[in-house]
DNA sequence: CCCCACCGTTGCCAAAAAAGCAACAGATGA
DNA sequence: TCATCTGTTGCTTTTTTGGCAACGGTGGGG
C-alpha cells in the first residue's frame, strides 16, 4: 500500500509526535522497531535527522528538510492513489480544461488527441470562456487548468507558462492594407472594422488605446465570438483585430492574412497556462500541462 | 539507501526496459523477484500497470501516470541526497540569492533570519543586481533564486510568485506635494526630481511615459543605487520615484513619505520571485522560496 | 513443420529484514 | 529517592524477499 519506505513513514510520524514511543503507539508497532528504522535511516543518509533530548526527539536541520520532502511525497501519493480510484471507478480520470477561444479551435484539440494516444484512460472536459471566467473557475476548482489572455495576476493562481503573440489586424488577402507588412491603427481608420465585444477585450491595450486616442472607426459589427469575427472578416466586411493563433487555419487556407500592429501603445497578447496555486496537480494534469506548454512554446517560436 | 519502495524501483526499470528479465539483469536480481514485486504492486493499487505482450511488457495508461510520478520522485531523491552531501561536506547547504535593491535592504534579511532559525545548516549568498543580470544568473545557474522587478517573460525562467506595488513619488514629509494623497507627474515637474540610472528603469512605464510625453523635469541627479536616491531625497534635494518597499524603514522613521502616481500611463511595479524552469528545486530552496513568497504576499497586502 | 529463444509466471526453499519482547541506562520532576 | 519518561539494545519470532528450477505460451527461422 505505501509507496515509500517504512523508514520514511516512521520518520514522519516521529517528527510529528516528537517522541519515538508515541509514534510507535500511533503506528501500532513496537518502539524498538521504529527506533531501528530511524537509526538505519540516519546511518544510510550519513546525516543526523534528530537531536536526542531527554524529553524526546527534535528535528535537526537536515531532518526538517527531509520532513518537508517526505510530506510532499505523501501528498503526491494521495494524489496518484486518487487518480487510480477514478480510473478504477469511472473507468478513466478527468481533466477539466477552460480556455479562451483562441486555443479551443485548433491547438487544444491537437494536444488532446496526442495526449489520448499515450494516456488513453483520461477523459476531458473542454470549456470555452473569457479570461475572467476561466480565472474564477480555476480558483473555485470547477476547472483544473486554464488558458487565458492577458490575465491580471491573482495570488491564488499559478502560471505554469506564458507565451506572447503579436497583436494585429486580420483581413482578406485582397484588402489594400494586406500589401503592408505591418499596419497602424490609423491606417485602419479608413476602412470598416470588426471589433470584439466589450467583455472580450476588457483591459487590453487595444481598449485603452481606442478609448484614449479616440480613433474614429467605422465599426461594422461588435461580436462576442472570435468565430463570428473571423466569418465577417472572411466575407470581406471589415478588418478584425486578433492574434495569429486565432487564424492559423484560415491563414493556411489563404482566406485571411495577419498583419501586426506597429503602434507602440499596442502590447503583445500574452497567453497564460494556469492552475490553482494551492491545489496539488495530479500526475495526469501535470503531464497534460507539460505537453500543452511545449506546444504553446513551439507555436510562439513559429510566430 | 533508496527512499522509495523496491517495488517502485523495479517498476521503473521494467518500464524502461520493457521486459522483466532485462530489468532483472540490470537490477542484479532474479526475474521472479522483480515479477513478484510488480504483481504485488498491481494488486495493492488494484490497477493494471502493464499489458503483457508475448514480446514483453508495455505500460498501461495507469502505468504511464505512475512512471511519471516515480521519475519525479527519483529526481527529488537525488536532489535531497545532494543536499545531504553538501551538509556532510561543507557543513551546510547553500542558497544563492540574487535580488533587486528593493528587497535586499529589509525584507530579505528578515526572511533569511527567520529561515536560519529553523534550518540552521543553510548558508546564503546574497547579491544585489539589476533585473536583467538576475535573469541571466538564474538561467546560467549562477544563482538559485531571484527577485526581479518588471522582468520580461523568459521561457527558461519560472515565476513562483508575483506581487504588484503602486509606483509613486517619494519626498520629505514637509514637501508641498506631501499634502496630496496622490500626485501626478506634471505636479512633480514644478520641483527638482531625482531619477534612477538609465539601466535601472529600462523598460518601465516611467521611462516610456517620460520619453513619450516629454515632461520637462529639472533633474537634480541620476543615480545607479536606490540607496543614493533615498539619501538625496531624505536631504530634501528632490522628488524620487520608487515603490513603497524601497522606503519602508524611512517611512517608519518619518523621514520620507510615499505618494502613488495617479497617471494612468504609469503601471504598478511588479516584483517576481523566479527560479530556473528546468532545474529542480532542492528542498532547502523550495522552503526558502515558500517563506519568501508568503512574506512578499503579506507586504503586498499591507500596501 | 518443428525447434529454439524469449516471454511472464509459480512452487519450493533459503536468506534477509522487520517486528515483538524484555531489559537497560539516562534524565526529569514530584 | 522513587516513579516515570526518554531512547537504546540483545535475543527471538515472524514476515518479507530473493534464488532456483520448472512450466505454459508465443513468435521467428531453419
Amino acid at each position: 500500500m505505501p509507496l515509500m519506505t517504512t523508514a520514511l513513514r516512521y520518520f514522519e510520524e516521529v517528527a510529528r509526535q516528537g517522541s519515538l514511543r508515541k509514534a510507535a503507539e500511533r503506528l501500532h508497532v513496537a518502539a524498538s522497531a521504529v527506533n531501528r528504522q530511524i537509526l538505519k535511516l540516519e546511518e544510510e543518509l550519513e546525516v543526523p535527522l534528530f537531536e536526542r533530548l531527554p524529553r524526546g526527539m527534535r528535528l535537526s536541520s537536515a531532518g526538517e528538510l527531509l520532513l518537508y520532502q517526505v510530506r510532499q511525497w505523501q501528498r503526491d501519493e494521495r494524489q496518484i492513489l486518487g487518480v487510480f480510484d477514478e480510473i478504477r471507478g469511472a473507468g478513466c480520470a478527468e481533466i477539466r480544461v477552460a480556455s479562451v477561444e483562441s486555443m479551443t479551435d485548433l491547438t487544444l484539440p491537437a494536444v488532446m488527441q496526442r495526449f489520448k494516444q499515450r494516456y488513453s484512460q483520461v477523459r476531458f472536459e473542454l470549456l470555452t470562456c473569457l479570461t475572467d471566467v476561466i480565472v474564477e473557475r480555476i480558483v473555485s476548482g470547477e476547472s483544473d487548468i486554464g488558458i487565458c489572455v492577458n490575465a491580471s495576476p491573482n495570488p491564488r493562481v499559478r502560471t505554469l507558462r506564458s507565451a506572447t503573440f503579436r497583436f494585429g489586424a486580420v483581413m482578406t488577402p485582397d484588402h489594400p492594407l494586406a500589401r503592408q507588412k505591418e499596419v497602424k491603427l490609423k491606417d485602419c481608420a479608413e476602412y470598416c472594422v470588426i471589433l470584439p465585444d466589450k467583455d472580450m477585450y476588457r483591459g487590453s491595450t487595444l481598449e485603452q488605446t481606442l478609448a484614449h486616442h479616440q480613433v474614429a472607426f467605422s465599426t461594422f459589427a461588435e461580436c462576442s465570438r472570435v468565430l463570428s469575427i473571423k466569418s465577417l472578416a472572411r466575407a470581406g466586411l471589415g478588418i478584425a483585430f486578433l492574434n495569429p493563433l486565432d487564424i492559423v487555419r484560415e491563414a493556411q487556407l489563404g482566406e485571411l492574412v495577419f498583419r501586426p500592429l506597429s503602434d507602440h501603445q499596442i502590447a503583445d497578447a500574452r497567453l497564460d497556462i494556469c492552475v490553482a496555486r494551492e491545489r496539488p496537480m495530479s500526475p495526469a494534469l501535470a503531464l497534460f500541462a507539460e505537453m500543452l506548454s511545449e506546444t504553446l512554446a513551439e507555436e510562439e517560436r513559429r510566430g
